[in-house]
DNA sequence: CCGTTTTTTACGGTTTCTTTACAGCTTCCC
DNA sequence: GGGAAGCTGTAAAGAAACCGTAAAAAACGG
C-alpha cells in the first residue's frame, strides 16, 4: 500500500513511550525520527522533512501547544497528538491549534497505527502520478497526454492504450496476445490483425522513419516491443 | 473562518442523536441534511453533496462499513463515525475503510466540533486556492462567481459544478464517468449525453467560438479537459 | 402560476473501429 | 531454385460509435 517508507517524526520525553513507538514503527516499514524536547522537535522537523508528527502534549521545554502553533506556521505535515490529558478544552485546544488528531494514553497500538494510516493518506493525496519518458518521447500518465520531442502529438483511445501497455513493460516482449487482452479484453486473442493496423497507426504518429521503427520493433511471429535504448 | 457554512449530512436512525446534533450544528452556522437509514444516507450524499459526512455504525438496513465502503467508491468527502462500539477492530476497520475519524459514545459536543473544524479544514486544502485564475477566465470558488473578461457570468447550478471539476483538474484528462460522478453522483455513470448537452452549454457560455473551444477541449472517447495554455 | 433548470428526444457530421484487400518478406519443404 | 504457406505492413472502404446542436418535454422552486 502507499505509505509504506513514509518517514515518522516522534516528539517524545517519555523513553518508554518512545521505544515502544519505535518498535512498533519500525516493524511496519516507517522510517523514523526521535527527539526529546520540544526544541529538538521543531528542529529536527525543519531537517528530517518527516510525513507525519507525532507529539506528546507533556513536554518539559516547551508546552505541546505552542510546539504545534510553531510548526503549523511553516508546515502543513499531518501531527496526531498523544497525550494523559484528558479534558475536553485540551483536546479542542490542541485540534484548533492544527492538531490533526488526539488520542489520549493509554492507547492501542491497533489504533494508532490505523489513525496513522489516514493521516499519511491525507497527505498523499497531493502527490503526482508516474511520468514515463524517453528519448523523445514522454508518456504522462496522469494528465493522458503524450509528447513526442516536446510537442503533444494526438492518439485515439485505442492507439493510447496501446502505447501505454507497451511503455509501461518497455525493453520486455509483449506478446500479441497479451496486448489484446490488455486492450480489448480477453475475446479478442485471435485478432492478432488488429494489432498490425495499430501499431501500423503508432508508428506513423510516433516514427521518424515508420518502415525502421525506433520505438516499437516487431517481433516475429511472437509480438512486439517497445525499446529504451538503442 | 473558513468552513462557515458547510454542509454536513447526518446518517443516523437514534432520533435522539440526530436532534442533539441537528441544535449542536445549526447553531454552529452548519448547513445540514439527515438521513434515517444507510440507503437514505448515500442516496442524499450524491443529491446534497455534503462537505463532511457524520456516519453511526450502527444502522439498520446496511452496515455502517457498507456505508463507508459504497460512499469511497466515488466521493472524497471526510467522514466522521459515531459508534457504541469501541472495539479496536471496528475502529482500525472504519479508519481504514477510508473513514476520517472515529468517535465512540457517549461523546463530547465540544470534541466532536473540533474534529468538524479538522475535518472541514483538511477538505479545504484540497481546494485551497479558493480563486483559480487563466487568462480571461476567473472561477472565485468561495464565493461562486464565474467572470469572463473581468464580467460576471450566470451559469446554472450543474454548469457550474462541471466547470469547477473540470478547472480544478485543469490540465488532466477528465473521463466521462468521472465528471459524472463528481456533478450527479454514482448513479449516472452511463449518461454520457448530459455531458455534451452541458458542454455544449458552458461553451457557449465561456467560449469566444464554441466551435473552437479554447478551454474545454474534447479528448475523444475519454473525457473532457480543460486546458490552460494554449 | 411562471420562469428557470434539468432531462429527454432527434438528427447530421465526424471520428474511430472493424473489416477487407493486397503486396512484400521470410521460412520451410519439395 | 521454386513455390506455397504464413506472417507482416499499408491502404482504404464500410460500419459503428461518438460528438455537437437544437429544441421539446418534464421537473423544480418560489
Amino acid at each position: 500500500m502507499a505509505g509504506e517508507g513514509a518517514r515518522i517524526l516522534v516528539i517524545d520525553d517519555e523513553n518508554e513511550i518512545r521505544r515502544m513507538l519505535h518498535v512498533a514503527l519500525s516493524a511496519h516499514g516507517y522510517d523514523l525520527a526521535e527527539a526529546l524536547s520540544g526544541k529538538e522537535g521543531l528542529n529536527q522537523a525543519s531537517i528530517f522533512h518527516p510525513d507525519l508528527v507525532i507529539l506528546d502534549l507533556g513536554l518539559q521545554d516547551l508546552d505541546g501547544m505552542e510546539v504545534i502553533r510553531r510548526l503549523r506556521e511553516w508546515s502543513q505535515v499531518p501531527i496526531i497528538i498523544l497525550s494523559v490529558r484528558e479534558r475536553e478544552s485540551d483536546k479542542i485546544g490542541a485540534l484548533d491549534a492544527g492538531a490533526d488528531d488526539y488520542l489520549t494514553k493509554p492507547f492501542s497500538m491497533g489504533e494508532l497505527l490505523a489513525r496513522i494510516r489516514v493521516a499519511i493518506r491525507h497527505a498523499a493525496k497531493t502527490e503526482d502520478e508516474p511520468v514515463l519518458s524517453f528519448p523523445d518521447l514522454t508518456l504522462d500518465l496522469a494528465r493522458r497526454i503524450v509528447l513526442l520531442k516536446g510537442e503533444e502529438i494526438r492518439l485515439t483511445p485505442t492507439e493510447y492504450e496501446i502505447l501505454k501497455y507497451l511503455a509501461l513493460h518497455s525493453g520486455r516482449v509483449v506478446t500479441h496476445g497479451q496486448l489484446l487482452r490488455a486492450v480489448w479484453g480477453p475475446n479478442y486473442q485471435g485478432e492478432t490483425h488488429y494489432l498490425r493496423v495499430y501499431v501500423g497507426q503508432l508508428r506513423r504518429k510516433i516514427e521518424a522513419d515508420p518502415a525502421q521503427p525506433r520505438y516499437i520493433t516487431t517481433e516475429p511471429g511472437v509480438g512486439y516491443r517497445f525499446v529504451t535504448a538503442d
